[in-house]
RNA sequence: GUCCCCAUCGUCUAGCCUGGUCCAGGACGACGGCCUUUCACGCCGUUAACAGGGGUUCAAAUCCCCUUGGGGACGCCA
């Protein structure tokens, strides 16, 4: 444990989008730094020069901005660091922890299938250790004999054998610096003292460990998240829900939302489920993260999902609401609504949507013109009736009278008209509901009428009538 | 094949380190009910798990060993 301030980061590789694996991961990194007051640091490791692009980059940074985690300092992109790669590599020549090796590609796969066959671990026989080559490969000088070990944050302790580990490449025959040798180099140069990390990279650590040895660096701390699944538990794939952090914000999740779901994949703090951002700093400890994987379950995201949209800000919900139906029909026809409208809708959609996508769903009656609300043919039929549409009209009647037409006045005034008529609520509340929305499903039918406004309910009463 | 990691309700998990308070708690879901002007929300209840086997111990979900199952790694990819 680092005795000053931490330093942790996230280093994705730019070949393809931030998924929800990612996101997670960079999630806990960012709180670990944070819960610590400590500094979140951003690496793109673009040494992949095929695989990496931009565009990858960019939606990376986004998401990572959508989700509100904010990173310290420069981005560092690893592919402007290999002169600083490649100094080390030659002090580590240098000093005798590495060493150049010319064997080819065949060579070496022919070592491995030996070693395969004779149920040996595959791996380098170090044929050019002692050779003393001034060109070609560099590997490392690994130890032969003792044992690497590190305390994981997440697994506890992990010891493997250092007859278990080959002298990895450091330098291919290129020139160019291979992985592992760039990630301990810029980690250290980062000054990283906490590296959360995938799973995948278990393996690795042992090996990087041998590198800062060489150097004489700290070694910082290491914790390894365990993957998600999806619901056949197997590696979460684009299928079932690795998708891109930003295909969720089209959706219409709320940030905050994925981050806490996110959180409780893998982290627990008690019995609690929901967290706001501030408490997940404040509470954040990687002692109550699980060592186990687990599945993303798409209809508990939901859930999350649905408690944050109640408890949003209408006016943001508004502001959101505008925006996807800006991306939905275009611009200038979106601005047709405004922002007020919304922010009047959204409190009353607020407990009933599970996602800004299904409010703006919900939405639709409301903002639309009474001349093109679509009227569902069943309900029509069962509520629209001979018997009922006298009673609509009356209503009708009583609302163009009506002094002032708010929730409360609305109210009064059926309250009144049901009793004067010694029928239930009950027996004109769907019919209503029907006539001024179309279906059988709204809000409450007073806070209904009052946003949608004396002059809509009347119109939408009366083409009612005439269906 | 070798090495590493993992294993509690269908799912996310608490408990495990520091055995007894656990005939295992919470949440999502499902089911039932309440509320009610519909749909939601909310509330109440039901359902359902310590992978298996051996130890250690007065006592094990908790400690040890084995088995099984799952995953990962073994690249001049990152």
């Amino acid at each position: 444990m680092p005795m000053g301030k931490i330093v942790s980061r996230f280093a994705p590789s730019p070949t393809g989008f931030l998924h929800i694996g990612g996101a997670r991961t960079a999630l806990f990194s960012w709180l670990i730094a944070r819960s610590r007051g400590g500094e979140f640091r951003l690496r793109i490791e673009d040494t992949d020069r095929e695989r990496s692009t931009d565009e990858a980059t960019r939606a990376i940074i986004d998401s990572m901005k959508w989700l509100g985690l904010d990173h310290d300092g420069e981005i560092v992109h690893q592919s402007e660091r290999a002169d600083r790669h490649n100094e080390v590599i030659d002090q580590m020549i240098a000093s005798g922890h590495a060493y150049y090796c010319q064997c080819s590609k065949e060579d070496v796969d022919a070592m491995r299938e030996r070693a395969m066959a004779e149920g040996r671990k595959p791996k380098y026989d170090t044929t050019c250790r002692e050779r003393g080559l001034t060109s070609g490969a560099v590997r490392l000088k690994a130890p032969l004999e003792g044992a690497t070990a590190f305390r994981d944050m997440v697994k506890g302790p992990i010891v493997v054998e250092n007859a278990e580990m080959d002298d990895m490449i450091l330098r291919r025959s290129d020139g160019t610096p291979t992985y592992n040798l760039a990630v301990v180099v810029d980690d250290h140069d980062m000054g990283v003292t906490t590296v959360l990390r995938g799973d995948d990279h278990v393996n690795n650590t042992p090996r990087q460990i041998l590198i800062y040895q060489a150097m004489g660096w700290d070694v910082p701390e290491f914790g390894h998240v365990p993957m998600i699944l999806g619901p056949d538990k197997k590696k979460l794939s684009k299928r079932h829900g690795a998708l891109s952090v930003m295909e969720y914000e089209k959706m219409g999740y709320l940030p905050e939302a994925v981050c806490n779901y996110l959180a409780r994949l893998g982290w627990s703090h008690g019995d609690q489920e929901l967290f706001t951002m501030d408490e997940m700093q404040a509470l954040f400890n990687p002692d109550n993260l699980g060592s186990s994987p687990s599945v993303f379950d798409l209809t508990k995201f939901e859930w999350v999902n649905g408690q944050y949209m109640q408890k949003a800000d209408p006016d943001r919900l508004a502001g959101l609401l505008c925006d996807f139906l800006a991306r939905e029909v275009g611009a200038e026809e979106a601005a047709k609504v405004d922002r007020a409208t919304f922010a009047k809708i959204a409190p009353l959609l607020q407990p009933r949507a599970k996602s800004v996508v299904d409010m703006l769903e919900q939405a639709r009656p409301f903002i639309m013109d009474a001349s093109f609300l679509h009227y569902d043919e069943a309900a029509v039929r069962k509520f629209l009736t001979d018997e009922t549409k006298p009673l609509l009209e009356a209503v009708a009647r009583r609302m163009q009278a009506l002094p002032e037409f708010s929730e409360a006045s609305l109210e009064a005034m059926h309250k009144a008209f049901i009793e004067e008529r010694g029928i239930k609520f009950k027996e004109i509340a769907q019919p209503i509901r029907v006539a001024i929305m179309g279906t059988t499903q709204s809000p409450g039918l007073f806070e209904t009428m009052a946003v949608l406004g004396r002059e809509q309910t009347l119109a939408r009463l009366e083409r009612a009538l005439a269906l």
